[in-house]
This record gives structure tokens, C-alpha cells and sequence, in this order.
DNA sequence: GAAAACCCTGGAGCCGCTACAGTGTCAAGC
DNA sequence: GCTTGACACTGTAGCGGCTCCAGGGTTTTC
């Protein structure tokens, strides 16, 4: 199997493939006499697991943690519990951030007039004026 | 004013200040005799907007967009419009997928048994497992 | 024997900072 | 006058996770 073929396999990028190998996360593959790289299927499967965890927006280092994990089965669950638990609870900040984030915007997208141009702009003042107000999140404490 | 002391007022790092000029987001302020950078508060005030307008995640070439239309106040009002309404559409989609991974990672915790070390990590298995299931989102299509 | 499609390596670019290293300047205390 | 400390400056490199490119080699197809 040849880096195309694993790339199709997997849909994961021919470049972010090599990415990977170079960072020690996919092991460097047999070479063929012509120096191309030789996929077997265990190469999909773990190239599919990483997939997986990026879909769980894990970053590389976690994953490369839990790849370890796999290739020792005998060590601590508890190592991987955590790292899970870590990964929930920056999701669910962000997703309180975006939240927030997401109702700023609408206060600000109903501030548009949608008379069009010539007169001003409700968005811009808004922007302007909610700039100086103390009580915004972007304000220093 | 100078450099520290326009960082202290809008809660901005020194060297993020340095980079947004060197961006073009904020002007290049007048120098004293020794180099120094001297404000004056409409950089304030400038600054200010910036910072609001990261806070609402918006990228910086937005942001500059927008400082254009602060500049010449008679442009296009729609077109700030459509900039905030692409904003709410990124952060919408961005907010999708969150909670869709809010789930799988709350799925992938109750997998663990919770009993420690010595047998099959739950987690794991499930990740191994996921990876080939084709339903999963990070499926090529 | 030429074109198209694949492969290789190494390095640069993206975003929005952040953190240096190496140097200069200024005010206060001794 | 000298040291110390806080501030300022420039320029460059690093972060994550790719993505793209240049410049080359190989293999398949016509």
C-alpha cells in the first residue's frame, strides 16, 4: 500500500501523513527499493485511531499519550481517564465562551438599520461605544 | 503616554501592541527623542476597538477591514454587516461542532469502569473501536 | 520517448501572538 | 559618578497543526 492508497483509506492528507511520521506519531513505514513508503493495514488502523482522537480535537501530544497507551496495554486506566476528563473541560469552556460569543454578535447584528448606506452605522457605533464601556468581557478586570 | 502605559490602560501586552503596528492595525505613533513610541488617546481608543473586536474572535484582517470603515465613514454599511453576519455563521458552526463533541467525549468518560489499573481500559477500546465504526464523523464522507 | 501521475525531501507560510536575545535609555539611590 | 532597576527598542524564533511549494526522482500509460 502506498501513501496514496492509506491516504484514501483513511481521508487523511498525503502531507499531514508525512506530518505525522515526522512527529513521531505514524512509525516510519518499510521503504520500497524506490524509496516509497510501504503501508500495511495496522498503518490504517492506527492512522485511523489518530483521526479519531483529532475529530475529538485532542491535541497531537495527547494523542501521541494515548498511542503509548495502546502499545503498553498493562498501564494505568487512570492516566487515560484524566486526560479525557482534561479534554471535556476545555471543551466546555470554550462552548461557554462561544456562547457568549455568539450572543454578542446577535445584540450587535441587530443594531444594523438595514436602511443600507448613506446614514451611520448601528454595528459601528455599537462597536465603538461597547469598546469603552467598562462592563465588557474585553476590559481589563 | 507611552508604550507601557497605553498597555496598562487597555489591558493589551506590550508586545502584542509592538506586532499590531507592525501589522498595520495601529498607526505608527509619533517617537520621542530617544525612539520611544508617544501616544496620545485615540490610540486608546483605537486599541480599545481592537481588543473588542478580538474578543468577539473576529480575525484581525476583519478587524482591520472594519478600522477602515471607522476611517471613511460614508463606505458601505452592508458590507460591515456581512462581515458580522459571517462572524455569527463561523461561530455558529464552530459552536455545532462543540456540542457534537461535547457528547462523544461524555460518551467516551462512561466508558471507563472506573476500577483502576490491572483490566481492559474502556476508554481505549472504545477509541480502537470508534476509529473503524463508519458512521463516526471522521469518516471520509 | 513524452506526458501524466505518483513519490521523495526540505523549507516556508498560515494565525495571533509570545518569548527571547542583545542593546539602549532613564530615574532614583548611594 | 556609579550602580541598579525598570523601562524602551529591534529582530528573530517558537507555538500547533497543518498546508503548500520548489526541485527533484520514478512509474505507468500512450
Amino acid at each position: 500500500m502506498q501513501i496514496k492508497e492509506l491516504a484514501l483509506a483513511t481521508g487523511v492528507d498525503i502531507e499531514t501523513i508525512r506530518y505525522y511520521e515526522k512527529q513521531g506519531l505514524l512509525p516510519a513505514p518499510p521503504r520500497r527499493d524506490n524509496g516509497y513508503r510501504s503501508y500495511e493495514a495496522e498503518h490504517v488502523q492506527r492512522l485511523s485511531f489518530i483521526r479519531h482522537c483529532r475529530a475529538l480535537d485532542m491535541p497531537l501530544a495527547d494523542v501521541n499519550r494515548l498511542l503509548g497507551f495502546l502499545d503498553k496495554p498493562d498501564a494505568h486506566c487512570g492516566d487515560v481517564d484524566v486526560l479525557v476528563d482534561d479534554q471535556l473541560a476545555r471543551v466546555r469552556a470554550r462552548l461557554k465562551s462561544m456562547r457568549a460569543l455568539e450572543k454578542q454578535l446577535l445584540q450587535l447584528r441587530s443594531r444594523c438599520s438595514g436602511s443600507g448606506e448613506g446614514e451611520h452605522c448601528g454595528i459601528l457605533d455599537e462597536l465603538v461605544s461597547a469598546a469603552h464601556e467598562e462592563s465588557c468581557v474585553c476590559h481589563p478586570r
